[in-house]
DNA sequence: ACCTGAACACCGTTCAAGT
DNA sequence: ACCTGAACACCGTTCAAGT
């Protein structure tokens, strides 16, 4: 007995064992268009053309794949920070990397949140997403310790002020999402202006 | 202009008492012991004791309840934050203000993700929400306004300055919260302190 | 006026069965 | 080996009906 039922937009991965990548992909382009509430397991099964059970041969449960999408969006924000990095040098790098921060954020806000989001908070059983966000924290350190080098900042320890900065960019990025800083009357670039300025000084001042 | 503050509903005497209150404070009890996943409004009415009906009576969505919860949290954090700046004075007030409100974070975890959760992130259409969480802005501001006329940090914005050092603190409490620090090798008091301090030398060289 | 019980559409997850 | 369809328990929301 033959089924006539012919699905839209089968994707060509679907044979050929990427699965997984479309699974994520499809989560992506959820997000993206649809918001953090859209990343549901059946909604990305039916993005991807497959049965609301298929996703369970490659993600253990919900939480595996927001944290595989979590990962690449860590991965993206990464590739963000090191091409602005290289454009830069010197004392500028910071400002710079600070400005392509933000700007991911913005540009992904939803991608953004669920990076950041409850789901994957505790992250003790993800492995590889606890890898992925930390280099993060280590891109900015090791910026901060070339900075050190050419005595552009005061001595210090790097890893507490790697914290300190990441912690200050996330926290604008969720404000300005949230438009908590809207009654501020500057713009988001001027507030990462003047953020990073604050920051740079008070390190340049430590001894 | 005479500003008029609206009421939202002046508490009746419902057959639960105020069901409303009593609604919140059930929603509390949960986030407190169970996390924010265990906040549904089925949940809560089941934890107050009424059918899953009962609570559109007094909330139009599961979002207004939300709502209502993170309100009563920015109420709750910015009281911790007033009784630690009566607590100190003249430049020592930021950095127990600071400590206070990372404290509160790390007291009240679920809470505190959803005061700034996506849930809530769009408070166009709660204005109530808006004027509460707007007021930890607000407070920053005031304090900065009194360090600076006190000659304690340079001139500049001070509502920029203030976005400045909530963005800090709330970006501090997430990654502490989702254990990014962890491999910092401070306690979450000395990254705080170290933090303030950054803050206060680089508002301090702002002229 | 306030609340209940049933109903609907949705979701996460499991499992026997199909190819 | 990989996927489907059905099933279960849960959730948000609506609505007629009860007190």
């Amino acid at each position: 007995m033959p089924s006539k039922r012919t699905p839209k937009a089968l994707p060509r991965a679907y044979h050929h064992g990427d699965l997984r990548s479309a699974l994520i992909q499809s989560a992506l382009g959820l997000l993206r268009d649809e918001g953090p509430e859209a990343l549901t397991l059946r909604g990305v099964a039916r993005a991807a053309g497959v049965s609301q059970a298929a996703p369970y041969r490659h993600f253990k449960d919900r939480r595996a794949l927001v944290a595989a999408v979590a990962e690449e969006g860590f991965r993206m924000l990464q590739s963000a920070m090191l091409h602005a990095a290289q454009k830069a040098d010197g004392r500028l790098g910071l400002k710079q990397v600070a400005i392509a921060y933000v700007q991911f954020g913005h540009e992904h806000p939803a991608e953004y949140r669920i990076m950041f989001g409850p789901e994957v908070a505790r992250h003790d059983e993800l492995p590889d997403l606890r890898e992925t966000s930390s280099a993060v924290l280590a891109f900015v350190q090791v910026g901060l310790e070339q900075l050190q080098a050419a005595g552009s900042i005061g001595a210090g320890d790097p890893a507490a002020m790697a914290a300190t900065i990441w912690s200050m960019l996330h926290g604008l990025v969720m404000l300005s999402l949230d438009g908590q800083t809207a009654g501020v009357g500057l713009t988001l670039d001027q507030l990462v202006d003047e953020t990073t300025r604050i920051m740079m000084f008070g390190m340049a001042s430590r001894t």
